[in-house]
RNA sequence: GCGCCGAUGGUCCAGUGGUAGGACAUGAGCUUCCCAAGCUCAUAGCCCGGGUUCGACUCCCGGUCGGCGCACCA
């Protein structure tokens, strides 16, 4: 690590105490007790906060076009139902009566029997399957059956509108509400693929043991692009990101030593197939890039592919963007190929269509058997199993028209065949022009956790130098995050500098720079503070600026200062943001 | 959810069966014309509930919150 000797704490004990200190984040409720996963961002960190997702914003929803939009988090079970958040949250636990370890009882079926997908086991079978095939604890052996199997569901249910007729839940992640309106999504989008959808927004998780300050919580922030694609055009901007520099994790790496990371440009891990989807790949050389830009510590960073076993029920290939503090590895992003997983479970239980409609280059011809059944003659011969047999007429049509070809056609209602009269069915060939066809998009998925993100951001700009023989800590964030942006001293609040100074500070605000204005204390304890929240710059008005009309600029990590003319001050400053100079000091 | 450890001003800590002290921070003043200096004064605290006791911040039990390990992390 590269802090500084000496500094033998912690960063997450460091961060917490900051947290609570400086108004970035602390627990929530605590004068009632407080609730264990719930944090609240104070001043500082409310605006760190914003500034991130903002940039997330720019990066991924303007600078690639997508749409951002806002949706409930209050949701209705059947969504979830369909998405398989209420099988795949539903943990069934079951602890054993001689050590008192609790289990996945799920997973002590799986790795007992030949199921591959306990998970979909209703729990009251699962008992019987545990007393059938004898299960026992793997801890200390003895019998787990006759144990209760417990289900704990890790989403937060809650009942929408009086009485108990809604049932719905906290959304577990923001990707179903995008999903879910997909037709009207895909409608705005003017059926174009690829289009992306953004959504900024809380989550929740009902935690079992939150830890680990902002790291696990029971509600947090995230920021997810879901990208509808055309499985068969696979056509990425690359050459904006194909020299971005990745350092790999691959299931293969994973599986052989543990550290042997990959060390290649995005261009060069397909090439290589390390990554084998194009957006992927893309997607993981953008975060690469807007990691560096919002200060994460390249040298912390790492992409790691997931293990078959740990994906998410819906992904087919996924990377997490991991960082490294106080030694462990914690999971920031998620870069997931969900396939068509979540459009499909839609299709499937909603009303709606989640296709869209792609043209061919071309217009083709196709001869189609179709049938239009002529009701007046089956309506009375069926009765109310009519319905039932025109269903089966345009099951059979579509499979297999030869069946048509003879006087009379059969099909088989509740389990009864049933010989109809050809003429009566309305079956016809014809030959149509067809333009195109609707298809299923497939869905890229950056997922980014914005309090985890927040966190790390502090942990790895969080340090300590030597200033003037003294020790000190400083918040090494970029400009644009940074809460304050500059601060405004009088050397002396006297002698007018005071009214002055606040005067500087009042013209900085208007043209529209974050400003916090101090005069308490020395001029190096107001630089400590200031230093302490990551605050870029400071602006000191002393005796000169009286004679002058002159100030001084002190840069956060350099300590360096320049004196510039007031006039000039909004210019230089933007300038030393956006990092087009820098002071000389 | 289990086990171990912890909880004292805003923050970080010391401490006692007779209700507490430091450091830093904060506020007021003096000093100081550019990097946490010095001096004076001030504000401010024993996580919650029950038990033992004449008396509990202290001992015991339970809870809450936190750290670590296990489990969990869709």
């Amino acid at each position: 690590m590269s802090e500084a000797a000496g500094e033998k704490r912690r960063t997450g004990d460091r961060l917490a105490e900051l947290g609570k200190r400086r108004g970035f984040f602390f627990p929530s409720f605590e004068s009632y007790g407080g609730v264990a996963g719930l944090y609240t961002y104070g001043p500082n960190g409310a605006a760190l906060k914003r500034h991130l997702e903002d940039a997330w914003r720019d990066r991924f929803t303007v600078k690639e076009g997508n749409f951002e939009i806002h949706a409930p988090t209050v949701t209705p079970k059947p969504v979830l139902d369909a998405s398989g958040h209420t099988d795949a949250f539903d943990d069934m636990l079951i602890e054993c009566g001689e050590c008192g370890e609790t289990h996945r009882a799920d997973h002590l079926v799986e790795d007992a029997t030949e199921l591959e997908d306990a998970e979909s086991v209703p729990p009251e079978e699962m008992a019987g399957l545990i007393e059938d095939h004898d299960i026992r604890c793997p801890e200390c052996g003895a019998s787990l059956v006759d144990r209760p199997v417990e289900s704990f569901n890790l989403m937060f249910e809650t009942a929408i509108g009086p009485g108990d007729s809604t049932p719905g839940f906290l959304r577990p992640e923001t990707a179903q509400s995008i999903f879910v309106e997909f037709p009207r999504l895909a409608e705005y989008a003017r059926s174009e693929l690829p289009f992306g959808v953004t959504q900024i927004g809380p989550g929740y998780r009902n935690e079992i043991s939150p830890r680990r300050g902002l790291v696990r919580v029971r509600e947090f922030g995230m920021a997810e692009l879901e990208l509808f694609v055309d499985p068969a055009r696979n056509e990425p901007p690359l050459s904006s990101v194909a020299a971005v520099q990745l350092r790999l994790y691959p299931i293969d790496a994973q599986a052989a030593d543990g550290k042997s990371y990959r060390n290649v440009t995005v261009e060069e891990a397909l090439e290589r197939n390390i990554i084998q989807n194009q957006w992927v790949a893309y997607y993981v050389g953008l975060a690469r890039q807007w990691y560096d830009r919002i200060g994460i510590d390249p040298d912390r960073l790492r992409f790691r592919q997931h293990q078959a076993g740990e994906r998410a029920h819906y992904a087919t290939d996924c990377w997490d963007a991991e960082v490294e503090i106080d030694g462990a590895w914690i999971e920031i992003a998620g870069l997931a190929h969900r396939g068509c997983y979540d459009l499909a479970k839609h299709d499937e239980h909603a009303d709606d269509d989640y296709t869209v409609f792609r043209p061919y280059d071309e217009p083709v011809t196709v001869e189609r058997a179709t049938v239009a059944p002529d009701m007046g003659q089956l309506g009375p011969t069926f009765g109310e199993q009519a319905p039932a047999v025109v269903d089966a007429l345009e099951e059979l049509v579509s499979t297999e028209p030869e069946a048509f070809e003879g006087e009379s056609v059969a099909v088989t209602v509740d389990d009864t065949e049933l010989e109809i009269p050809v003429e009566h069915t309305g079956f016809s060939r014809e030959t149509v022009r067809e333009t195109g066809e609707r298809i299923m998009p497939e869905v890229i998925e950056p997922s980014f956790g914005i309090d985890r993100t927040v966190y790390t951001i502090l942990a790895h700009n969080l340090k300590q130098d030597v200033v003037d023989g003294e020790e000190r800590t400083y918040l090494a964030l970029p400009s644009e995050l940074a809460p304050t942006f500059v601060a405004v001293f009088p050397l002396m609040d006297r002698d007018g500098l005071g009214e002055r100074a606040r005067s500087v500070a009042a013209d900085l605000r208007a043209a529209g720079f974050e400003v916090a204005y101090d005069d308490s204390g020395n001029i190096g304890r107001r630089y400590r503070r200031q230093d302490e929240v990551g605050t870029p710059f400071c602006v000191t008005i002393d005796y000169d600026t009286l004679e002058d009309g002159t100030v001084t600029i002190r840069d956060r990590d350099t300590t360096a200062q320049e004196r510039v003319a007031i006039d000039a001050l909004p210019g230089t400053l933007r300038a030393l943001g956006n990092g087009d100079r820098t002071l000389q000091g």
